[in-house]
DNA sequence: TGTACATCAGTGAACGCGCGTTCACTGATGTAC
DNA sequence: TGTACATCAGTGAACGCGCGTTCACTGATGTAC
């Protein structure tokens, strides 16, 4: 095994750590140019190797994307795991949380975008999204850190408000809190989020929000009832 | 001018309508494969028509996707005007927004595909966007409809709600509003909002959510105060 | 310690393809007289 | 009513390009003896 000098190095004729470097230089066209932008060319060339290399380490193109994707839920639960496990009260972690969020997308637009990026066609991907196929009865699937996102998620919910939601299942708030999130992230990068003039960034946005959708859940369902 | 036949007919060797076509048809594949699966030479063929024909009335590809785009922020803003001019409450008019909001990502995702994903280079575009930059002294850009839908929102919050927002800028729950309306709706558009298994389905996740992030500002700032 | 060998990561050339765009042209249209 | 003509929408062939992928190969590596 040779000395490991940094994912873009390169010092015979084996590179030595190819499939992390290609999945590195990946992830940072896709940040600069988009999904559909980056090119499996581009990310040889970067590594220093030959486009034909990279097909010893993955199918194709979209084998390598979606090790991207995987790899940005996998840091992405990360994060969320240790803002919940920081300091603080349960809802400073929580609050926590979600600029962990806000920033994960925002620093690693690569990551964010392989791992949410519409797929027409086939959007029978399990094991990727965030949350299951929705069934109670298949809380782990096999891959291991995937809904584990979803999961911090839920479980900080659970303890920051130990009180419950008025018997609303807690995955239901989860996923309000999620999409509100998502929505900001993606609005902010899409440049579609208005900046200044008095009104609060993103990560103001965000707390306000969420703390909405949990009091106005905590609060009761007179909102229901009114409809 | 010869008798309309549809988008996709053809008679002579004038089309007759071919820009409205050539709209129609990338408004079509758009949906069908993606912002970047789609081509012109497909939308060409569609129409019956060749590919060359498309720059007498585009100056090129982007142009063409750009006015599928803004025909997409004036149909969502047609369908957001409706809305609030129907019968009823001004609470059910508002919630018939969010429901119309959601409805139309799902029936035209060519539309929503064109007008938010992110081009990461040139954000820069101006008029596009369903809010302006932000400036309060820029309320009205030249195209007209183009800040309308958002416009509709804040229209439709302070006629629902006329006491206000405890002064909060109302513009900021519409920011709220939208985030999580569009984020909602990408995530299902993506295929990751579960289904079935006893959680409601988008409709009432937005509507409830709606409901909270409302009556969360409504009932006032405990949780600004408590960070 | 030295040599033969199996392994397999990376090469380099080539492929077929389909893309967006250009250009000189052609032929339908409708208006001026 | 008929003819000449300007206009311009659409043609068809071609372009340069860069893509993802394949294939027989080569050369570095490390292990067995």
């Amino acid at each position: 095994m040779r000395h490991w000098r940094g994912p873009f190095d390169r010092q015979g004729y084996h590179h030595g750590n190819l499939k992390e470097a290609l999945i590195e230089a990946a992830q940072r066209f896709i940040a600069e140019r988009g999904l559909g932008g980056f090119t499996l060319a581009d990310a040889a060339k970067l590594v220093g190797v030959t486009p034909a290399a990279l097909y010893r380490h993955f199918r194709g193109r979209e084998a390598l994307v979606a090790e991207v994707a995987f790899r940005g839920f996998d840091e992405l639960a990360k994060r969320l795991g240790k803002a919940l496990q920081s300091d603080g009260t349960p809802l400073e972690r929580f609050t926590r949380m979600g600029e962990a969020y806000l920033a994960f997308a925002e620093q690693e637009p690569g990551f964010y975008a392989a791992m949410f990026s519409a797929k027409p066609h086939e959007a029978e991907n399990e094991g990727c999204a965030p949350w299951g196929k929705g069934a109670p009865d298949k809380t782990s699937t096999s891959s291991p850190r995937s809904n584990s996102a979803f999961d911090y998620l839920v479980e900080a919910l659970s303890k920051t408000f130990p009180e419950g939601f008025q018997g609303v299942d807690t995955r239901f708030i989860a996923i309000e809190v999620w999409a509100l999130s998502h929505g900001i992230a993606t609005l902010d990068a899409a440049g579609q989020l208005p900046k200044g003039s008095g009104l609060p960034d993103k990560y103001e946005l965000l707390r306000a929000g969420v703390l909405a959708l949990v009091h106005g859940a905590l609060k009761g369902k007179a909102a229901s009832a009114s409809r």
